[in-house]
DNA sequence: GATTTAGACATTTTT
DNA sequence: TGTCTAAATC
């Protein structure tokens, strides 16, 4: 194999983290630095050059998307496929483990993934039988103790109150929770890690094989990792540290979400001769951009330390835009964004990205208006769609009865008469005997002691599961999914609805079909079962785990639907402005970039900035957006927004503030363009004919400071307006007595 | 069992 | 203000 290619078109950094010796490597990549470049020639290097086997290969990500991407980069830099390389998520890795080993990790053999819909309704149903109040008691809380508390590796049998009612209660939830997991046979995804996790520290024989396996572990976006998922990794080295770690601690926005930049730290602290390479040359933004990210980004205390530089020309300013209000906001970036593709710009160079999805829906309105074709990122996704979820229900069932969360799902979807009741009784004969509610409901349905209503309802329940588990063994998966929609009549209750959706749903069963049909052709082709998030390998040579993994087609496919959720919408590839959060927009690039409500309160938002360490990571969120742009940054801000109703006058954002002002550029308010204002008598009127001012204008005052003119009501000696000050917020004064001068 | 209405409530999201 | 959920009603 020719490699000589390799490490030639990599800056020198780069090519000091590919070519590293073996052992513990931390390789801090900032934005735009080429960080999946690095990753990518490493394991090029490292199969080409330093004579390992793909096989000995585990690299991991935190989305399918990046696992995929890097997958394909690879094969392409390499020029051939690399069968038995592990690329996955951490997720499907584990998941991976725990099918290969599941006798030894305690699960049944077609144990089912949760994803986080079953397990909040999972977790809402077991709070009300614990006859607990859900009002004072929320599921989502309980739900984001749970995880939680498997994030950090603990079980709850490790937990103690301290004498807490909050925390006993959370602790009962958590114990119930998990016994009802096990009962039906069910594994949520921190399960998935958690469980991993103690497989390999339970059992050294497993251990030891994989730490043989796999000599070199890659970890893409580090910072990202939260504890168990860290432990893991140290766990799987083993003592030959060959761990290859990238990641950038500016970059760290998912600490709410249990994810810890400590991490970095502590790798050098666990790995004592980790060799240390810093990505600083950015080959994305022009400087000025990075500059001012820099500049931004410079004000959090606790860093590493890092400053990009580039060899980019110094481009345009930054452009700041104080827009009147969010409608006059979302107007002025569409203005531009027409501009610019007027000018030859492609609607693919445009992303608008916003602090919460809230404000997505002002833009969309613009974008419409202007017939400007846009899509937005996040939302539901294919595998989650409620008529999805209720076919998936029905294969869950005929893969395992016991599965409660299925069993409640498709027991009366569609509608078969089954009510409140009767299932209350089924809840309450399963809570009794410790047994799942299928087996409940038979033992009901056999003691004869039911309401002959009730009971038929339910008899007509079991036979469209039990004659779908007869009627499609050995069938093909695809048969099998047009089966079940066959027998559940699904698509017949759908058709019935009249709220206009019934027929995206029938379609989308009918997408379901097609989506198993391609899901068997791939795993038809290989010699064992593609699991999602993880390539397969051929065959280990007589190791524990070439025990082939012993997995339907049906229940490879149901995993694969709570792993790889799916895309947005589907078949949306159309050239088109990209609307999105700044979280997801991390890990993407566009030459022009506008980011909306850059205002105190929502960015940052109110929920972060009173703590510090939130706050920090708020700030890092700004860096990822602004480190985002190739070209052009535009930074919008409103002087008044409506929010939740009623209209706030925010401040413009700290991080303004923060950006030098030499790379600015402010645009102001169209100044030409006077707004209505509506008189107590009742009619329309210009601001400035009634009191010399026009809304959007600065104004200073002696005692106030400057500010912005917001509103204006009233004539002659009465006129007051509204003036939004920097540094005293809104007030209202008497033009006549307040002596404000235009600046 | 479906449809209507009232009430709560409102960061960020992948697996 | 808009959306989602749950009780109330037909």
């Amino acid at each position: 194999m020719d490699v000589s290619h390799i490490l030639d078109d990599l800056n020198e950094a780069q090519r000091e983290a590919v070519s590293a010796p073996a052992g513990s490597t931390l390789v801090l990549a900032g934005a735009g630095s080429g960080k999946t470049r690095v990753l990518v020639h490493r394991i090029a290097w490292l199969t080409g050059v330093a004579g390992a086997t793909p096989w000995s290969v585990l690299a991991v990500t935190f989305t399918n998307k990046a696992a995929r991407e890097m997958r394909h980069r690879i094969e392409h830099l390499l020029g051939q496929p690399v069968g038995g390389m592990w690329v996955g998520t951490f997720h499907g890795l584990a998941h991976r483990l725990l099918r290969a080993h599941w006798q030894e990790a305690g699960l049944p053999k077609a144990f089912q993934i949760l994803d986080s819909d079953d397990q909040h309704r999972l977790i809402k149903r077991l709070i009300r039988e614990m006859n607990l109040d859900d009002s004072k008691w929320p599921p989502r809380q309980a739900q984001w103790f749970i995880n939680s508390q498997k994030d950090e590796g603990r079980r709850a049998q490790h937990l103690d109150d301290g004498g807490d009612h909050y925390q006993r209660q959370m602790i009962a939830i958590y114990r119930a929770y998990q016994e009802a997991c096990e009962r039906s046979g069910a594994v949520d995804f921190a399960e998935l890690l958690l469980r991993a996790h103690e497989l390999l520290r339970d059992r050294t024989d497993i251990l030891h094989h994989y730490r043989e396996r796999f000599a070199h572990i890659l970890v893409d976006e580090f910072q990202d990792t939260n504890s168990i998922q860290y432990a893991w990794l140290r766990l799987l080295s083993g003592e030959r540290n060959n761990l290859f770690v990238v990641g950038d601690d500016d970059q760290s926005i998912y600490g709410w979400r249990g994810a810890k930049v400590e991490n970095i730290r502590h790798f050098q602290r666990d790995f004592p001769k980790t060799a240390m390479v810093r990505l600083e040359q950015n080959y994305r933004s022009t400087a000025n951009i990075l500059q001012a990210s820099n500049a931004v980004i410079s004000n959090n205390p606790s860093r590493l330390g890092k400053n990009l530089w580039t060899e980019d020309k110094d481009g345009d300013p930054v452009r700041v835009y104080a827009a009147f209000n969010e409608v006059d906001e979302a107007r002025f970036v569409i203005g531009r964004i027409s501009d610019a593709i007027d000018s030859g710009h492609r609607r693919t160079d445009v992303a608008i990205l916003y602090r919460t999805s809230a404000q997505s829906r002002l833009f969309e309105e613009a974008l419409l208006q202007a017939g400007i074709p846009y899509r937005v990122y996040g939302g539901l996704r294919f595998f989650e769609r409620a008529e999805i979820k209720d076919a998936l229900a029905y294969m869950r069932l005929v893969s395992n009865r016991d599965s409660d969360p299925a069993f409640e799902r498709a027991v009366n979807q569609p509608p078969r008469g089954i009510g409140p009741r009767t299932l209350d009784a089924v809840r309450a004969h399963a809570r009794d005997f410790g047994c799942s509610m299928w087996h409940a409901m038979e033992e009901l349905l056999a003691g004869g002691s039911m309401a002959a209503r009730a009971a038929n309802a339910l008899k007509g329940f079991v036979e469209v599961i039990e004659e779908l588990q007869l009627e499609t063994t050995d069938m093909q998966l695809a048969d099998l999914t047009a089966q079940v929609l066959n027998r559940s009549r699904l698509p017949e209750h759908f058709k019935k609805s009249r709220d206009g959706k019934g027929q995206d749903r029938i379609e989308n069963l009918e997408e379901l079909v097609n989506a198993a049909r391609q899901f068997d052709g791939i795993s038809m082709g290989s010699d064992s079962i593609d699991l999602p998030g993880t390539e397969i390998n051929s065959s280990t040579p007589g190791s524990i785990e070439s025990d082939p993994i012993e997995m339907s087609e049906l229940d490879a496919f149901l995993s694969h639907a709570a792993l790889e959720a799916g895309d947005t919408q589907a078949g949306e590839h159309e050239e088109s402005v990209q609307l999105m959060t700044l979280h997801s927009a991390k890990g993407l690039e566009f030459p022009l970039i506008f980011i909306g409500g850059m205002e105190e309160g929502l960015f940052p938002h109110s929920m972060s900035s009173d703590d510090p360490e939130r706050l920090e990571e708020e700030r890092r969120l700004c860096y990822v957006g602004m480190t985002r742009a190739m070209e052009q940054l535009y930074l919008c801000h409103a002087e008044s927004r409506r929010l939740h109703g009623s209209d706030s006058y925010p401040m413009p954002s700290r991080f303004l503030r923060e950006i030098p002002p030499d790379l600015v550029e402010e645009i102001r308010s169209r100044p030409d363009v006077s707004r209505p204002v509506i008189t107590p008598a009742g009619g329309f009127n210009m601001a400035e004919e009634t009191t010399g001012f026009r809304l959007g204008q600065r104004v200073a005052h002696p005692k106030f400071g400057e500010g912005v003119v917001l509103n204006a009501e009233g004539q002659g000696s009465s006129a007051r307006v509204q003036v939004n000050f920097e540094a005293a917020g809104a007030k209202w004064l008497v033009v006549a007595y307040a002596n404000l001068q235009a600046v």
